[in-house]
DNA sequence: CAAGGTATTGAAAAGCTTTCTCAACAAAGG
DNA sequence: CCTTTGTTGAGAAAGCTTTTCAATACCTTG
């Protein structure tokens, strides 16, 4: 059993004041409902959220923090679809990636130890600091195959 | 020394007929124009090179035509960055990936089998059928390392 | 613990990218 | 060559995201 290095919250924290920023309720209300959610989540959906439990915190300030949350690598964009950003905390959870299906549009997610090392000699190869991966894969899955193609 | 299977203008016509749609003299203007890039561009960039060259599209119909041209595998898009997607054109170069730095904003490509590797297992384990794959790693490259964090 | 300096917030406006509308046009078949 | 019908261009519209600015709240200092 390894020591977690804190929560979300206690990391949150700290990245704000490194930053010499301040550690408001809004932002706390935010980081809360983003690992509230267990899915991918777009930022309509959290603001309704968050809305829903009698919140009041502008779409505004959920759009300033979120760069705040990636930056300290709590949560990261997953995909962009439908116009607009998919995001999802990763924060206590292992690496994956993902498979969309073009026809229906499900995600699925799965992990695969190979990527990390892709990342980590690439990283080690050309002195690069590697913030954080993605892969995709975007095919039919095998539902919509038998539908049609 | 592999046969082609035919040039991208070939794979573009019968694709588009294949549709029941018109093969028009926009749509091969853009296409041509779209392998005439060899690096990212966006649709701006598309766009205006297309201008400069005194070729007159519209934008709508560069909208119109990328999904056409990611549908039948030529391009794919690569990351969405600073408000837009950027694309490339994907035919005859062999699969890769993309690393990006989060300061100066450079793209590197590079491959490694074992990206292809893991797509394809994935598809025979799930019965999926894989479209495009993309990977990406985000960080600093050792440059920017240097000069801060 | 009060006060001041200043980052942050909310609401609305603005800025952008992308999509849609519709009349004019052009591709393709007969 | 004519007809049919998908496509184009220009501008309007539709979002998503960022910015603006006065009011507010954090937090440090005295």
């Amino acid at each position: 059993m390894e020591r977690s290095p804190g929560s979300e919250i206690e990391i949150f924290r700290d990245f704000i004041k490194r930053k010499g920023l301040r550690y408001t309720q809004e932002r706390e209300i935010i980081l809360r409902e983003v690992f509230n959610i267990h899915d991918h989540f777009d930022v309509d959906e959290l603001y309704l959220r968050l809305r829903n439990k009698g919140y009041k915190v502008s779409k505004a300030s959920i759009y300033r923090t979120l760069p705040l949350l990636i930056e300290c690598g709590l949560v990261q964009e997953v995909y962009h679809e439908d116009g607009h950003m998919h995001y999802e905390h990763i924060y206590g959870h292992e690496p994956h990636a993902h498979f969309r299906c073009l026809s229906c549009r499900r995600v699925e997610e799965f992990s695969d130890d190979r990527l990390e090392e892709v990342a980590r000699e690439y990283a080690e190869r050309y002195g690069v600091e590697v913030k954080m991966t993605r892969f995709e894969i975007l095919g039919y899955c095998s539902a919509c195959r038998g539908r049609e193609g």
